[in-house]
DNA sequence: ACATCACTTAACCAAAACGTTAAATGTAGT
DNA sequence: ACTACATTTAACGTTTTGGTTAAGTGATGT
């Protein structure tokens, strides 16, 4: 995982394509370690531990019902996941290709104040570096 | 990484905070190795192997110029991501409530033909499963 | 009490990720 | 040709990840 911040802890549970089944089912409707086992080739434990490590990035939640444990989408933190990619909209939108180019040339003329740059609320030079 | 594809590279590069400061610088301007290095403490060989993992997920691409060699931001593959993320919008966004309670009384009261679940390109028991 | 079902935890293994330093490569300048 | 600079590759070590099987744990049913 590498940054054990949230976001990275989000975007690593994404990095799996099992996990990103599991969400996929969840999203239909909760469900027991068995039945999202069932899908796939691999052992419950294997699973189990899928589902803990989305629950540590907070995408679920689970509840004990009796002997069955069910999970729970929790898709709150895909949110920022999401934001922290929209910052990037510009460089691969093509709706935003016109505004894409006048800022290019805006930048590129001496970055006036504008403001209108991507926040780099995480780029380095800042207060980030360190956890590496 | 675990799976191979697209998609799951793409989420695996963004997992590392490291690499995601790098898209940021990158997404001002273009810069040299040496340049991406001098923010952090690590060394450049290290960096040089973030740089490679971007690559490989098609974030950036490289271009020769002279003995440096320039990474620039491709931002191309963020939408798949963007958009296998936008599929679970109804789970944390406030403004899509009342259609999220719809969609769950709806989906509660025995799916009719409504097709606007959430396209499960990736559930597993469709075609899914394997690269496990 | 005892067996059973639904998990989780433990112990283990192989592969991958991430970092380091030292050596190789490639380009430019003298 | 020699030197210097920019970057990558090699070799190495540690930690994490993802899987397995076998052994717990905890609630339910008889």
């Amino acid at each position: 995982m590498s940054g054990s911040d949230q976001l990275s802890a989000v975007f690593s549970a994404l990095a799996d394509p099992t996990r990103r089944a599991i969400l996929a089912e969840l999203a239909d409707r909760d469900a027991t370690v068995t039945e999202l086992t069932a899908p796939f080739t691999i052992s419950m434990p294997a699973v189990s531990r899928h589902l803990k490590a989305l629950e540590r990035a907070g995408l679920i939640s689970r509840t004990r019902s009796g002997k069955l444990r069910m999970s729970r989408i929790e898709a709150a933190p895909l949110r920022e996941a999401a934001e922290w990619i929209e910052r990037y909209r510009r460089f691969w939108d093509t709706s935003l290709t016109r505004l894409d180019a006048h800022l290019a040339a805006v930048q590129a003329a001496g970055r006036p104040t504008d403001g209108s740059a991507i926040p780099d609320s995480e780029s380095p030079g800042k207060a980030h570096d360190k956890e590496n």
